[in-house]
DNA sequence: GATTTTTCCCAAAGCGCTTTGAGATATATT
DNA sequence: AATATATCTCAAAGCGCTTTGGGAAAAATC
């Protein structure tokens, strides 16, 4: 059933049943009335990709991920596009997922642009000089980030947590309990969030002036195993640390299994605070010992970045939104005062 | 740019440009070098929504998942379809997820089959008694199912892994250890790879005439909290298992929580087995002691999946696709003879 | 009662592509 | 030289919708 057969069964007007579909005024109330009901009982549904062709907007939003992958957006990615596509289908909108094949991202962006593919993208994880952003602005593909850039905040929209704050609170929390040795196990060196929750970290033992050593930091992938790896190689140190700070949950096993083995008590020996992002098959308060954390949800950001992006889209002239969320930091028992 | 313009400008109809572009045989060789170099030249994209609207394909294959989310599949999900859009990626197919909004995942079908959203579906973690293969079947919407149904195995194309005989032969090894009590913690009971797993298990004991102690097992959520909570409620029980099945790594790290705190040691004083989809960031190897594990690449899953629903849309009459995948089981150091 | 305004509806064009059915032109066959 | 065949190209229709620009009919205003 389409369009002129619904016209012709209603002896309207394709155009006026169009209308009437889509809510203009010119149709009369009982008209519009008639119009939706039948529809409904025929099930109609306007052809999508005439409706696309007629219109010009796709009503889909890009999501483009490398699968060479980064393992550190990869498990969080499912989370925040669940929230993301949860708001997308509420307001009609479908997500259209690229990943990997031949074509770098830079060239889907601008496919996506060149043939209306999307009505916009979200991008995810921005690194260091991400030569993302200058595309999509050149492209004049409507866009937002989940994540900030480096040194611009302005000029594109941006959804972001304040992780140089929750490091630093994390951090704070620590040197007040009077750990001076805080080892950092952060997430890849490129990656603008791990870079500011590093600034965090700085910034809290510099103001107490204490020395960072580089030793008792690392960056790389955020995986069970390479948690295992670094906790366990700063821990060997002569002169180890007294608190480790993971950038997230998925660190987690690894770390508690490196301390299993060195037969360090965590909140005794040791304490740990870790970044969590809420995913559901890890919690943080059901550990042994509950695990203090510093907590954003990123689902909730997926839905709140879907949002914001089809705002752009659809108000005329919104203004370019910047949202920088609050980090909680919630005290559990893996943090302990320093036993001198 | 479009087809008329890129035309006007090599002196030809559109019909011409449009045919050197895709290949057909009316076309003289050097025109079609011609077009295919000056189309090239401009950036020359075909309008996607112009395209499918002329030719009735959307070039798009959906994945649908809900939201409410099973908590089994969420996790599993991102490889899933890393997998499976690399494939598409590399034949000009698009991915379209949906996930969640009001409409449950009967009507997203229906709507995908009246409108032509897209060229076939997915099905992700069938369910016994799943409505949604009938209901494809009838839409006459091709697809794939990823899984297998209880009953029925035919009339739908699918691929799955053998867990029931991975779940036997895992079962097989801890008997043949000595092990006569074995728990097992499994995912939500309704869905079919977790029956297929407990019917291995229950296979493999029964041959041996071990008596199945529904008390020592469990079937719900993967997840850390549901790891630990049911390996200690199995291990705190008078007669508790000698041995541990696991039917994912999510459970592992909460699973090992458990043992921690009633003094178990992994290997000696009980077994353990889990299966492993191969998510990058657990890595079964790494841990300490090792985990023996049924393994089976989910993300591997995920490209034969897409390659075979492809070639079920693209070539003309190819035979209902069943493939079922053997699962290594790898001994490691997590399991071990019964100390009497 | 005549004019203006409002309300409701429609015909037709157009979005950018593919595809059908034929028409030129060049080459091969009788 | 006349016919048949192969090669190359095109005009036009159509995919199913939205949207522009009006035009009747009904209601409101003078």
């Amino acid at each position: 059933m389409n369009l002129k057969e619904l016209a012709k069964h209603l002896n309207l007007s394709p155009t006026t049943v169009s209308r009437a579909l889509n809510g203009y005024p010119e149709v009369g109330a009982e008209t519009k009335r008639r119009v939706s009901e039948e529809a409904h009982r025929f099930g109609y549904q306007p052809n999508p990709h005439a409706r696309r062709l007629a219109t010009g907007r796709s009503h889909a939003i890009g999501h483009v991920f490398p699968t060479d992958r980064s393992l550190m957006i990869d498990p969080l990615f499912s989370d925040f596009v669940a929230g993301a596509a949860d708001v997308y289908a509420a307001h009609g909108f479908e997500v259209m997922l690229h990943a990997g094949g031949n074509e770098d991202e830079l060239s889907v962006y601008r496919r996506y642009a060149q043939g209306g593919a999307v009505d916009g993208v979200v991008v995810l994880g921005p690194r260091i000089n991400d030569p993302r952003i200058a595309l999509l602005n050149s492209l004049k593909l409507p866009f937002i980030v989940h994540g900030r850039l480096d040194e611009h905040e302005d000029g594109y929209a941006w959804l972001d947590i304040d992780n140089l704050g929750a490091f630093q609170k994390a951090t704070k929390l620590l040197t007040d309990l009077g750990h001076r040795r805080i080892g950092l196990i952060n997430g890849a060196e490129d990656m603008t969030f791990a870079l500011h929750r590093k600034q965090g970290y700085e910034r809290a033992l510099s103001s107490k002036g204490i020395y960072i050593d580089p030793l008792i930091t690392s960056s790389g992938p955020m995986t069970e195993e390479n948690g295992y790896r670094q906790s366990k190689r700063i821990l060997q140190l002569s002169n180890r640390p007294t608190a480790l700070l993971l950038s997230s949950m998925l660190l987690v096993s690894g770390a508690m299994r490196a301390l299993n083995e060195l037969g360090l008590q965590i909140g005794k020996d040791i304490s740990l605070i870790a970044h969590d992002d809420g995913l559901p098959f890890l919690n943080a308060d059901g550990l042994v010992p509950s695990l203090t954390t510093t907590r954003s949800s990123i689902r909730a950001a997926g839905s709140r970045v879907a949002e914001l992006l089809l705002s752009i889209i659809t108000d005329a002239e919104i203004e370019e939104p910047h949202e920088l969320w609050n980090v909680d930091l919630i005290v559990r028992g893996s943090t302990g005062a320093v036993v001198t």
